[in-house]
DNA sequence: ACCGCCGCTTTGGTATCCCAAATGTTAGAG
DNA sequence: CTCTAACATTTGGGATACCAAAGCGGCGGT
């Protein structure tokens, strides 16, 4: 049967439908999360949006306020850097693994991804660009053959795409990538770690130059505890 | 009323119970997870009963099955290696930011976990060695000073106190444990990483040989496909 | 103008009811 | 005797209504 009816439960759409919301910033930072009210918007019952506010908390997109209103999370700079390392850590350990345990198969996938990133990334298409790099990423994923790194991978994916929002190099990320597919390709690992340290490095520096730029009055109220690590602004 | 109400909301409660009954195997792998039984059991509602599935869930120490009940998960011999696989990799970067970022307070308290798991492992208790040696690797992560890597270890410490299940080499651990506490204090990065990929190379294969001898019967009926690693392994 | 109190809002929980799908059971056909 | 098809049961997902408690906010007193 093609056509398969995907049986995706009411909450699993309401989650997604808000978790779009966050991301693209429908729902800004900071603002109340009403049971009530997204029931009533999204014509469902409070239970399925129960169900997803509690899913968004786990994946660390909203923040609950016992017997308050949940709020979507503000994430302060030192959230962004503390993803970053992790991220580090993770993605290095994918491209590791994955460049151990490539089949011919799952090397064709992310062959197909690059080239399409590299297509998208000629024709100046930065949104088609970006979602193929996060699809190269996800492939590459697979390929370490991980299932709980997948799952991470996932978590993390919802947090890093909140975060970059609209922009980044596209080209650079492209031409990072085919090296990454190259030496993965070949096996190389001590080649896939360096370009992975420095693919990381790179869009760490990315992601903290979008910020400077756009960052404007996000400076949230965190405890003021928190500023230990963050050379990441002035300098 | 009287005796100071700790308000913890029932779902946690539920979930607390059920994840040690699961760790402590009263719920065996693979056994059904039917919600109007477990809240008559506990005497709540299915509702609180439902958020703690699902929390478990997302822990991963549970398997839902659309349209039927949850069942504990039973963890392949696959997802043991992948657990440690993403273990290392989390806990270097938490070693190697602690020993970058430790505090004096943080020393101390690191320390204090550090004796006390001597002490205990001199006197030959297991169980509190192994509760103190979780204790130190709480505390390091938490002079990692990263949130992020505090919710995963989280994550992963429930996973890996079910699979560790009662033992382990304390004395081993408590040896390991003392050498990189003063690679810590010194700052000593290097030797903390060296040490790390030691620490957990020792801790995978105490685990291996846990399985090894514990496992009896224990071949899940996973699908046959799992061990395809390698097809163009050759060269 | 500032501070404290009280009422409204909102969540967490309980209790039912309903539905659709997956399970298991049983009876019938080959 | 075995395999299968129909049926009854179990179970989770959802909706609705209601309740208690706790935070938030606005109102009023000083």
């Amino acid at each position: 049967m093609a056509t398969a009816e995907e049986f995706t439960p009411e909450s699993e759409r309401v989650m997604n439908t808000l978790r779009d919301e966050i991301i693209d910033g429908t729902r800004a930072p900071g603002s109340k999360l009403v049971e009530r009210e997204i029931a009533a918007e999204l014509g469902v019952s409070r239970l399925p949006v129960r169900d997803a506010l509690r899913s968004l908390v786990s994946e660390g997109l909203v923040t609950p306020r016992p017997r308050t209103w949940a709020v979507v999370r503000e994430f302060s700079q030192s959230d962004i850097s503390d993803l970053n390392e992790v991220r580090s850590a993770l993605e290095t350990l994918a491209f590791r693994l994955a460049a151990e345990r490539r089949t011919r198969a799952g090397l064709a996938k992310l062959r197909d991804d690059l080239d399409q990133q590299l297509a998208a990334s000629a024709k100046g298409d930065g949104q088609a660009a970006r979602r193929k790099a996060a699809d190269f990423h996800q492939t590459v994923t697979e390929l370490a053959d991980n299932a709980l790194l997948s799952e991470l991978g996932g978590i993390l994916q919802s947090r890093m795409r909140w975060l970059l929002g609209q922009h980044d190099d596209f080209d650079l990320f492209a031409h990072e990538h085919e090296e990454l597919y190259l030496a993965i390709e070949a096996r190389d690992v001590q080649r896939v770690d360096e370009l992975a340290a420095q693919h990381l490095a790179t869009s760490r520096a990315k992601i903290a130059a979008h910020r400077r730029n756009a960052n404007a009055g996000a400076k949230a109220d965190l405890d003021p505890s928190v500023d230990a690590g963050d050379d990441l602004n002035d300098a």
